[in-house]
DNA sequence: TTGACGAATGATACAATGTAACATTTTTTT
DNA sequence: AAAAAAATGTTACATTGTATCATTCGTCAA
């Protein structure tokens, strides 16, 4: 998908929320967009100076990373300290809670959506031992499919 | 179960792997164990430098951790930027692939044993999306039970 | 006993990630 | 135009992690 037509619709999204998309969100979004990978806050604070010519400082792009976050546009890896863009903007209603699948090679993020029965296994085997899941989010570590290759196949 | 038994099967563990579980090491892990909950490395050696008037550097804590980590005496979290003594040192065949539930209140961790089934279920739907799935470690957004109460009850 | 060697730890410096607090600019509303 | 709210800039600092070299300690052989 263009990532114009991301970025428009992502706008859309945040009107429809009384949010703006103002430029310097735009560019961290892009950034993200293209990239296609899962990016620090310095990094695309790195992007913008490098590739846009526009300065912008890692506390700013953390704040908007914050909104773009409340907005269900970009999501956090935890594990990496990193950020993706959701793969899901376009595809309104399918928001729902993702898995990452993180290559450790390449660091490319595949976001898929989450099957509800496995999340209800999971979320009783967690209550079964006095725990409650409060976030649905997984990570996994993975390689992507190139990476397997290039790494000499499956073991 | 006294963490005075715990550390004494550790020591076993690394003589019967050709390594020591030297004073140092000790105190680390005995940091771990006696906490119960996930430390990041700083505070170890701030728990060293307090309880125990020791001094130990952070980098020397890091190398530490690095160490009981390659024996699976410790498990670094990588959510939390933290390291948990492994809950199955003294029961040695037990060391699979761990769960962690961690608390987002107050830190405490549960370590439970994987469901082969439940892995293999993981580790088929990522292939099926062209992913490989690289280390089967889950660490799941918990409550506590303790937590749950106190911040009252699950929504 | 001593010297050599490797393992373990100390020490210094720095990189990367993240947050708090306050100032300034821009936009919107009145 | 003035006031209020939103967005961004700026500075300072806290936390987590790594790289590199120096020193100490334990072991073993000459
Ligand atoms: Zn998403
Ligand atoms: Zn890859
Ligand atoms: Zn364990
Ligand atoms: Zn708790």
């Amino acid at each position: 998908m263009k990532s114009e037509t991301i970025l428009e619709q992502a706008a859309l999204h945040c009107e429809s929320r009384g949010r703006k998309l103002t430029a310097k969100r735009r560019q961290v979004l892009a950034g993200l967009v293209k990239s296609q990978k899962a990016l620090s806050a310095y990094d695309l604070a790195d992007y913008c100076r490098d590739k846009l010519g526009t300065s912008l400082l890692p506390t700013s792009v953390y704040r908007i990373l914050e909104f773009l976050e409340s907005l269900g546009l970009v999501h956090r890896l935890n594990t990496a300290n990193k950020y993706v863009a959701c793969a899901h903007v376009t595809c309104d209603g399918a928001n729902e809670i993702p898995q990452f699948l993180i290559c450790q090679s390449c660091g490319s993020v595949k976001e898929i959506g989450i099957t509800k029965s496995f999340v209800q296994g999971l979320s009783q085997a967690v209550e079964k031992v006095g725990f409650h899941l409060a976030n649905n989010q997984l990570e996994l570590e993975c390689l992507c499919a190139d990476c397997v290759v290039q790494q000499g196949g499956v073991q």
